[in-house]
DNA sequence: GTAATAGTGTCTTTCAGACACTATCCT
DNA sequence: AGGATAGTGTCTGAAAGACACTATTAC
């Protein structure tokens, strides 16, 4: 029965998106191999069904290899098929988010790059409509949830969580309901006596995310994320 | 390359909704081969990279097949996969989640019944999970956008439309709120000179699905359903 | 002191739910 | 007339944004 239908190709991709410069950015992974050998594209491989649990798995692992990145939020995002979308024969990609910490990442491998997602080169396959509902997605996500926390370090500051919101959302928040709601939905606390310093101007509180919302592997869509 | 990663199975389920005696129910389907031959399980099937155009396509046409239904709401679900969840080997099920009225259903097939998905029997594989996650997402996008119209038929009135959402959420909605927000969303127009009749008490404006909002098939996710 | 950023108190506007009322059919 | 369901006007309370104020650092 299995051996039927063999002739589909089972991919992970991986939207993996920090925030440099005060920009949403994506990394994409300069391809060794054909097709589009050479061409700027999603992080991404087959499936190893002698060693991945499952897809999630898969992606950790894609992520591990090509950007050096370990335990990051992930979240399965949709899966793409069909076809048309690689020239190899009918495919499956199974594409996952991750979002990171800029202060997370490695130093940058030499077949990787960061973009911002509002400023892409053209890409292969359909990976400019994967990155495109991944943005949307976080986006989306960013309206009722914590998600981006998973942006800012270990610690940080509310002006900085704040910061984090407004480049996900691509548009200023009011500071007043930003606290607001991030209160209500407690996931997040100060550090006792944890403040920063250095700068010409009032100290800021450090907080942290809870302890329970620390290594979110959601399988998809709305998970644990306290949603409204 | 293509020939190295051919073990793993590419299958797609569909849960299947519709909306009887005022309760949310979902097909299953009696299968007959093996695994777990003769127990009831969502409907689904292998890929038929031949004949389908994408994972969509596929759906569709096991709908089509299992269900004698035709072009329903068809929206992608999310991705399961793993060595564990079929004793078949490593497999990737492409969930999707189907909406359709009763008035649009074919008379059941012998092998398919219909379920409360709050009174569901065991079910193989993980399709348990997957029918929970497919419940969750429709209530998630019933609390915000205009999904449950698709429950019901081509013409409706507020009250029938009202009932819908009432019953995918589980719980009684304010009659002002619902038609201030259906009238906001702007997807459904009234039939002009179109009123139920029969009752003893006064007739109910009729009311259609906006043209742009038919014969949707989102890919995935938020999809074009005027979210808010 | 001033400049700069952190953090809070409060007013206003907007929106969702409660309630009560009117409208229109049938018997 | 009276019962039943459809549809609307309006009040109220909760939540979100605007704004202004206080707080704490470096210089």
């Amino acid at each position: 029965m299995a051996r039927e239908h063999p002739n589909v190709l089972c991919t992970v991709d991986v939207v993996l998106l920090t925030l440099r410069d005060g920009d949403l950015q994506v990394l994409l992974h300069r391809r060794a191999a054909e097709p589009f050998a050479g061409a700027l594209a999603l992080p991404g491989g087959y499936i190893h069904a002698q060693a991945d649990l499952d897809a999630a798995d898969a992606a950790a692992r894609v992520l591990r290899d090509k950007a050096g990145v370990r335990s990051p939020y992930l979240e399965q995002l949709a899966t793409f098929s069909g076809a048309a979308r690689d020239p190899r024969g009918w495919s499956v990609s199974i594409a996952y988010v991750a979002l990171v910490p800029e202060a997370a990442l490695p130093p940058p491998a030499e077949a990787a790059t960061w973009k911002p997602v509002e400023r892409l080169p053209a890409l292969p396959f359909d990976h400019r409509q994967i990155v495109d509902h991944a943005v949307a997605r976080v986006r989306a996500k960013a309206q009722y949830s914590s998600l981006p926390v998973h942006l800012c370090g270990e610690r940080f500051t509310l002006p900085q969580l704040q910061a984090a919101y407004e480049a996900v959302l691509g548009e200023p928040v009011n500071k007043v309901s930003f606290r607001r709601k991030i209160d209500e939905l407690g996931i997040v606390e100060p550090i006792d006596g944890a403040f920063t310093a250095g700068g010409a101007h009032r100290p800021a509180q450090l907080y942290r995310l809870r302890k329970a919302f620390r290594h979110v592997l959601s399988t998809s869509g709305r998970g644990l994320n306290s949603g409204a």
